[in-house]
DNA sequence: ATTCATGCAAATCGTTTGCAACCCA
DNA sequence: TGGGTTGCAAACGATTTGCATGAAT
């Protein structure tokens, strides 16, 4: 995503362009296989603009989140981490996260629409989105064992 | 489960019978159907169990997650969520959450063998457990609307 | 008797907020 | 110029921890 997209995109939500949010956004698309906390995300971005407050690292991630280009993940580790929302993507893909070594995969497959009619039809509940973790062996620690 | 389950169990596991411990567990008996923060959980025992301490109830509910009682739930609300875990449930539940008043409902079937089988196939990563919710309107809302 | 559990208060730690200085539009 | 934004430090709030007392085995 160029400077000028960005510029474009925050001023149709009203927020000004600044080179914090530049940095921040940067930072994430150089990391795209990351799932990276706050916390890591305002060292990374620090090597760059070191003269950043982390206070504004929190703020840009929410940002960034609202205008959808990043989406919140939880991985129960206490942390709140984040991750590029990537082109073309409707709904968010899954999480493959291995309990021996944490190692953790993205599901770019849906496969969720059957479960999600029959949500509809049972529950008479309209799925728009959903958050789907998968828990178990990744293929290095199944071979390991 | 009756108190002498649960003295087997923690014996099990090495823990003690408390009537704190006690306490927790019945008062999530009595609420089924709640998806209690720890706060919640806290000021519910306080009606039988006055002296109890904020402290002991966040210990026992991570006792209790650990002896696989309970099981943890975030519904991105800045709080711990807590549920029992039925019994005969191999998989967790899935949650429909409805994005305009929040009300929270659960889905007992599975439904995720496909996607598991092909995740393993494309994959090579064994899935052995899962936490799914899904985010959208409930019947209520959309008729409403 | 020994070991573990409790309750209290203090500490921790991720995150939010108030505010004066600053910068983008 | 004017209002959003930043960085700093202080505040916040959920959770954890140290420790002396108390209860369970």
């Amino acid at each position: 995503m160029s400077d000028h997209e960005l510029k474009e995109l925050l001023k149709e939500y009203g927020y000004k362009f600044t080179e914090q949010r530049n940095a921040v956004l940067s930072m994430l698309f150089e990391h795209m296989d990351g799932h990276l906390s706050t916390e890591e995300i305002y060292e990374a971005v620090k090597k760059t603009y070191p003269e950043i407050g982390i206070s504004t690292v929190y703020r840009t991630l929410l940002l960034l989140v609202r205008i959808g280009l990043v989406s919140k993940l939880d991985l129960d580790d206490g942390f709140n981490r984040y991750e590029l929302v990537k082109q073309n993507e409707d709904h968010r893909h899954h999480h493959l996260i291995c309990n021996q070594c944490g190692m953790i995969q993205e599901v770019q497959e849906d496969l969720l629409n059957a479960l999600e009619e029959q949500i509809l039809l049972k529950n008479k509940f309209l799925v728009n989105d959903h958050r789907v973790k998968f828990y178990g062996l990744c293929e290095n620690c199944r071979s390991r064992n």
